[in-house]
Order: structure tokens, then sequence, then C-alpha cells
DNA sequence: TACATTAATAACCGGCGGGTCAGTAAATAA
DNA sequence: TTATTTACTGACCCGCCGGTTATTAATGTA
């Protein structure tokens, strides 16, 4: 008998396709989609092959191993994009509130709402298991991601809109909101189902509102020290 | 060259030794500790075989599979533990409020601070990848410890001490507390170098503040119910 | 010492999955 | 049309790991 998919398959498309440009980009959003769904450990090179319409060869011809596509997931949708934010902080005229809030809405906007937040979530989860991804997710990620607020509570002090508080502390305290929000919207019914329902960007408003009032230069009453 | 562990061994302890009756509670020690140490599908068998000072082939002398091998460290270490809450309610003479605190710091003594906790992190990074274990975690733990709060909620309510929200919303947020707490403990490094160094007890009394004060029947000002 | 029982072992099996490579066919040139 | 290049394929290799089993030795009994 001969094979049903060739007679199938020779009706409406070639079996073949040469598009050497296209393939890279399509392959890494293959990537992504399955590390975030499954893990990275458990998703296999052949899915990703499979979910980008090709075979497991090819996906080798484009990324030498498995962790190197790891690598350019992360180049693609999260320290390439990082660059938006240095543009911002030259010319920005408004208060560093208003810089912190729109720093805030523009990670979620270019980030935290895409697929790109459960990149997160994975580096939690298998972090460990990956010394070498996690030692890249850090300096390629979290250390100039880190830089980016840095700057951004530095200014507030230098321009005396912030008090001095401990810049590490501070920064500690944005990442940490958004790392949350990050992971809620990745662990679809963990330990009670989906713990997180709220609105994301309420949620965004309502801490760069606690953030900032806590960072103020004496507001209204001596307050803690924001840690 | 004679092999060297072989003449250590037999300098000082023999290299088989039957104890029936300690081998499993030694295994299950064992897998908990690499399942929330390095994750469940990447922990070996024979690696908790090597902890627990056995050959590979004993494990499974114990536990058909390594499923089933999870299972009982979850019954061992968690919903075994469950029952301890029962007792605690009906003699109990307190305030609801008081009785939500006990019962927060129970767990902090019980589960939280024990690497029990770490199967939470379990849960949340490969429930998806494993139906079974996720369905089993969830008729397991889920729903009776959600019981537990359910009935500690109502109590509450039913001795006028609560307002009369909804009983799901009110377990939810003391659940997403406990959740939290344990899922910053088992992730060494992410996202941000220990994003979590406070006190947990203190967290803990915090919280328990938080909700009962929410919970209260018009305490001072109208505020919105707790979600 | 002889023997039975059985806890524990270690060699083994089979499937899976990352990675390889000889070959195939689509584009381009001659 | 023929020849050349190369994007793409799929069969294959091999190490890993969950699970099995024949064998071994520790223990109890007499």
């Amino acid at each position: 008998m001969t094979s049903p998919h060739l007679l199938e398959r020779t009706a409406h498309a070639p079996r073949r396709e040469r598009r050497k440009d296209e393939r890279p980009a399509e392959l890494l959003d293959a990537a992504l989609a399955l590390f975030v769904e499954k893990g990275y450990a458990a998703t296999r090179m052949e899915e990703v092959a499979a979910r980008a319409g090709v075979s497991k060869g090819t996906v080798f011809l484009y990324f030498p191993s498995k962790l190197e596509l790891f690598k350019q997931v992360v180049r693609r949708n999260i320290s390439g994009r990082l660059g938006l934010w240095d543009g911002r902080f030259a010319d920005f005229a408004g208060s560093s509130a208003e810089l912190l809030r729109l720093t805030m809405l523009l990670w979620w906007e270019r980030i935290g709402s895409t697929p790109a937040s459960g990149i997160s979530k994975l580096m939690v989860s298998e972090g460990q298991n990956f010394p070498e991804m996690a030692e890249f997710f850090h300096h390629e990620v979290i250390v100039p991601g880190q830089l980016i607020l840095h700057r951004l509570i530095e200014r507030g002090i230098e321009r005396g809109e912030f008090r001095p508080v401990c810049v590490e502390h501070a920064v500690q305290g944005v990442v940490s909101v958004m790392v949350f929000l990050a992971l809620s919207r990745h662990s679809p019914n963990a330990c009670t189902q989906n713990f997180m329902t709220l609105d994301p960007v309420a949620y965004l408003h309502h801490h760069a509102d606690l953030i900032a009032r806590g960072l103020a230069v004496a507001p209204a009453q001596p307050k803690e020290s924001l840690r």
C-alpha cells in the first residue's frame, strides 16, 4: 500500500520547503511556547521541530544544541527587548515615580503579558538542574534588568524625589512584584485553582503607587524604610 | 588492582544489612529530599537508593513505581499530618481569629518549615507534565486541606465573629499566603537573589492579622470585602 | 553444621531522547 | 536539459533511566 500522507501532501503543498530566512524565528517561537508549556527538560527537540513544521534534523541545522536554542529564545524575547528602556530614561521629563510606573507597565506590555514571562517560572523550577542555563539567565537578564531599575531609583534619589534608601533593597522590591505576577500567570491550578485572578495592570498600578509612596521623601508620617 | 571500596567496606561494615522495618522510612526521607532538591522528573531512582544507602533494586522491593514512591512521600509528609488539625477544632475555646492564627502557625511548624513545603513548588513546576501526580495531590492534599480552612471560616461566621463573606474566596486568601511562603523558600536565587529574606513567622503573623481584620464583622470603617 | 527463608544486590532490558549524518530534492547556474 | 549547490530529511547511534530478575548472602532454626 502506498503511504497515505504522501497522497495527501502532494495534493496541496510541497513536503519540503526551502525557507532559510524564516526558519530560525519560527523555531524560536515554537521553542518558547513549548518551554513555557512543558518546561525545559520535558520539551523534546522533536516536538519543537514538529511545531515549527520541520524535521528534527533541521533544528540542529540552525541551533547547535538544546541549550543554545534556549539561550537564543531568551535573547529574542527578553534580553533583546531590554534596550527599549534605555531610550526612555535620557529624555524622560516627568517624575521618577511616574518613570517607575511607566517602567513596570512597559514591562507588562512587552514581556509580562507575553509568553516570555513563562521563562521566569522556568528558571524558578529548573534553574537548579541546569547551572549553565541559570548562569546565562543571570548575567543576560537579571544583571542588565536590575541595572535599569538601579539607575531609575538612583535618578529619583539624585533629583531629591526619593529618600536615600538602600538602592538594592528598593530594586528587590520592584522585581519581586513582577516576578510574582509572572509566576502566577504560568501556574495553571497550582495548589489552589488559579490563585491570582485579579487584573494584572491594576495590580501593577497598585504596587507602583505603594512603592513610590514608600520611597517618597517624607510624604506624611515617618514610616519604616521599604525593604 | 583490587577494588579499593571493597577493602574499605570489609574493614568496618557489612556491605549488606537486612533491616526490613527501617528501609521504607529511610527511602521516603531520601526521596523527599531529592524530589525537593532536584524536582520529580530529574530525580533518578538510583539516586534515591544511593542516598538511603541501598541499591536501586531495593527501592522497587518496597515501592512498585516512582509514582507510588511519590504518593507515599506525600502521604507521609502532608496528608498524614492533616489529621492534626481536626482535633484542635472540636475543643478549641478561643476566637476564630486566634484559631486561624494557630492554624497557620501550626502549618508552618509541621509542614511549611520542613522539607515537605518543597512539594508545593514541585506541583507548580511539574504538575502539568504528570497529570496523575497532580490529580493525586489535588484530592489528597488540596481538597482536605481546604476543607479544614473552610470549616474554620464557617465557624467564624456561625459564631458571628466573621462577616458572611464568600467562604471560597476567604480560603483562597489564606492558602495563597502559605503557598507563596512555601515557594519562596525553595527557589534559591530565582530571578533575584533569594527574594524573600524576611522572617517567615513574622510574615505569617502579619497576614493572620490582616486576614482576621479583613474578615472581622464591621470593625471600624466599611472596607471592601477580602478577595 | 546443615538448611530454609528472604532481604538485598547487580546485571540486565527496553524505550526514550539528544545529537549525527548520509542521502534527497528544491533552487540556481550553465 | 544537465550540473551544482544546499536546505532539509529521517534513519540511526548511544547514553540514560525506570523497571525486572536471577543470584547472593544475612538471619533464624535445629
